[in-house]
Order: structure tokens, then C-alpha cells, then sequence
DNA sequence: ACCGTAAACTTTACATCGTCAAGATTAGCG
DNA sequence: CGCTAATCTTGACGATGTAAAGTTTACGGT
């Protein structure tokens, strides 16, 4: 609806990526989450300026408010992206794992920690930026589905509702904390005998770890 | 050998905090850094403003800088205060616990986890900010300070010197990531469950979370 | 007791930031 | 073909961090 000219621009210019012939942009809109996601990249989230995505972008400073409402509407935007963007780097790596419950769990938190590494800034972004707006459809709704594939995760391990069933529940919590804790560990530089090892041992010391979370016999209260 | 003055002034008015009479402050320094803890309990990280903190300790906005470098250099010298008084808080704890290694641990994984919720922008500043330097020897000397407490606990519990024992190694970075997890989810509000719970409930359920990463019969490689 | 130096603090200035208001341009629909 | 509304630009404002230059005062050597 928003975008016809601009496909047909990209379509006949072979893809170079800042022209800006017309007075209107055509896709502003997209130009400047991807403006904003290479600026997070670059300056990280408090060196993040809204002047600078859109003069990226090729327009005036004053451009972006006609697509978000301000600086943390394009903040929140591109944080909904990153919360999809996280579940499939997840989804990736069980594709690529064994099916048992277990190897799934596993292989949900690599891809967990994938992201985190791969994205640092945009992991902070949506993790622990008080810019974001959690209210916003587009985030909730991620945030939300991120959240069910986990709890499926465990329902699947544990042949129980989570939300049934507080056992289970603590199993959730439980792999989440610890996977969480791992990802912005590393990312932070915390945990740096795991950051050198060859990526094959790292992994299985992170499965180790994580697995940690849900032991296969659940012992009693402690 | 800087505070002389204030300390007569402290005693002889009676605490009252904000008199400004004299053209040098006298502690201008130790107040710099309460007003900025104040600043960034009110205002969060992102809303932390150096300005803020000169106008709330009484003094010019450039005041600060003969004291620290720069608005970071501020926040590093609070982040190295924070990440002692962390530090204490977790020993606190152990101090009122059983002295089992096992109780120990937790303990001290509940103090890691009180500091966070008690202190929720100090945290931030603490472990996900760009902002601080850990160059500077007193946050770098307090960072270490934290991680061998943590390295001997884990010692006291195995009876291995996790830097020369990489499986006692796994442990330390299985309980600091599990505990860490569990601050940062429920600093961002995400584990909504548990905060519900009552405080004795919930340090148990937080408890068993914590110990899960430190299995009592550690399983083979899985 | 005094004086000069340096430390502590203020003032002024500047570039940059986010946002608002008002003007220019153009797309799209009647 | 022309109107309206969406899109984008320009200009302005207050706030911020920091640098430079000026003012005040503490303090050590005499």
C-alpha cells in the first residue's frame, strides 16, 4: 500500500542503495528501520541518534516523525523486528537438531545465544532498553510468541502444561534464566574462557550448561 | 586529605544536606556521587544527565569535571561503588545463612539477585552499560573483587580450584549465569510469576532455580 | 603573617540532540 | 485537471556534554 513505487525504484535502479531522485522517499519507512539497525550496529544503543538514521536514510532530521511517533517509536519498531528475527535464529537451529525434547531445548537456547552474539546491540535493545515500548502491538505480540515457543518447549519435555502445572513451570523459568544469563554474560565479555574455546566445545559447554536447567530427574525440594 | 572541611561542616550542621554556603564545596566529589545515584534511580540510565547531578549536588554544570573526566568517568566511579556494595550485599546474606556450601551459594545468589531488584538502574549501570570503563582500576579492582568470591564459593562446594579444574570452571559459570538470568528477567518484569509469590516462597523457588546449575551428582558429559 | 601558585568552581560558548511548528512538494483520487 | 492530504524540508527551541577562559579560595613555603 505504502510501497508500490518504491519496488518498482529498486527494481529498475539494480538494488544501489541510497539514490533519492524524488522529493518523496516512497519506502521511508523500512529504509529507516534498516538505517536504525545499522546505526545500533555501529554506535550501540546509547550512541543511537535519530538525526543519524535519517541522514543515513538520505532525508531531513525531521522526516522520521511522520512514520514514528519519535526516537523510541523507531527504537520499538526495530525491537519488534529483532524479537521475530530472535525466534527464528531459534527455530533455525532445532531444525537443525535432533528431535528429543531435550536436544530441541538445547538447540533453542544455541540459537538463543546465536542471536545475542550476533546482534549484541540489538539484544540489549530489546532486553534491557527502557526505550522500548512494550505496549506496542508489534513488540507485545513477539515478545509473546517468544515466550510460547518456550513454553512449548518445556511442555513438550515435560508431557505438562506449563501454565498447568508450577513444576513446569519452573522449568521454564529455569532454562530461561539460565540461557538469558549466558547470552548477556557473553556478550558482556564476562565469560571469556567460553568466548575463546573452538565453537564445537563452546556449544556443548553451553548445552551442558543449559541442560543444567532441567535436570531429567527433577529432584525434590531442596 | 580532601574532606577536612567537609567533615566540620557535616558535624557541625547537623546533617542537613544541601547548604552550599562557601564557594568550594569542599566534598564535591563524594557529593557528585550520591546525587548521581540519586539521578539514576530517578531517571533511569538513559535518563541520566550530568547536568542533573551538578544542579542536585548545588554546583555549575562544569563543576563535575574537575572531579571526573567525563559524564562516564562519573558513572564508572558510581559503578565501582555499586559493584562493592553488591558485593556485600551477597555476603550479608551468607552471614545469615547455614554455612554449607551448598546454603552459601544460594545465599549468595539471592544477595546477587536482592541487589538487582533493590537496586535496579545501579545494576543496569553495573553489568549492561556502555558506559563504564573497566579500565579504571577501582571498578576493575571491585569486578575481579566480585568473580573470586563467587570462584571461591565454588571451591568451598567441589573442593577443586575451579582456575585449575574446568569442570569446577562449569559450575562457576553455571550459577553465575542461572543467578544473573534470574536478576535480569525479573529486572525487565518478565518473570511476573515469581515476583507475585511471597518472599519466602519465592527465594525458595529462586533457590532451587540457582542450585539446579550445580547438580550434586554432575552428570556425565550429556 | 603573607603571598603566590594551583586547585576548585563559574561563566560563556559551541556542536549536537530530540521535538515542534510551519512551509514546500507531490501522490492519488474525485 | 485540480484538490486534498500525505510526505518531506526548513527553521527554531530548549536541553545536553564538553572545552576554554575567567574567578575565587585553599594552602604551603617563607
Amino acid at each position: 500500500m505504502a510501497c508500490t513505487k518504491a519496488i518498482l525504484r529498486e527494481k529498475g535502479l539494480a538494488g544501489a542503495d541510497e539514490q533519492k531522485t524524488s522529493y518523496h522517499h516512497g519506502d521511508l519507512r523500512h529504509a529507516l528501520l534498516k538505517a536504525a539497525e545499522a546505526e545500533l550496529r555501529e554506535k550501540g544503543v546509547e550512541g543511537f541518534t535519530l538525526r543519524g538514521c535519517a541522514k543515513r536514510a538520505g532525508v531531513s532530521h525531521a522526516a522520521p516523525a511522520h512514520h514514528f511517533r519519535d526516537a523510541n517509536g523507531l527504537l520499538t519498531a526495530l525491537a519488534a523486528i529483532g524479537f521475530e528475527r530472535f525466534l527464528s535464529m531459534q527455530k533455525a537451529r532445532q531444525a537443525a537438531a535432533p528431535a528429543a525434547p531435550r536436544a530441541q531445548l538445547a538447540a533453542s537456547g544455541l540459537g538463543y545465544i546465536d542471536f545475542a552474539l550476533e546482534n549484541p546491540d540489538l539484544f540489549r535493545l530489546v532486553f534491557t532498553s527502557s526505550r522500548t515500548d512494550f505496549e506496542d502491538m508489534q513488540l507485545g505480540e513477539a515478545a509473546r510468541a517468544s515466550f510460547d515457543h518456550l513454553v512449548a518447549g518445556i511442555a513438550e519435555l515435560r508431557g505438562e502444561d506449563p501454565h498447568a502445572d508450577p513444576r513446569a513451570m519452573s522449568d521454564v523459568m529455569a532454562v530461561w534464566a539460565t540461557t538469558h544469563g549466558l547470552a548477556d554474560l557473553l556478550l558482556s565479555g564476562r565469560l571469556k574462557a567460553l568466548l575463546a574455546l573452538p565453537k564445537e566445545m563452546r556449544e556443548k559447554a553451553l548445552t551442558d550448561i543449559i541442560l543444567r536447567a532441567v535436570p531429567e530427574h527433577p529432584s525434590g525440594t531442596v
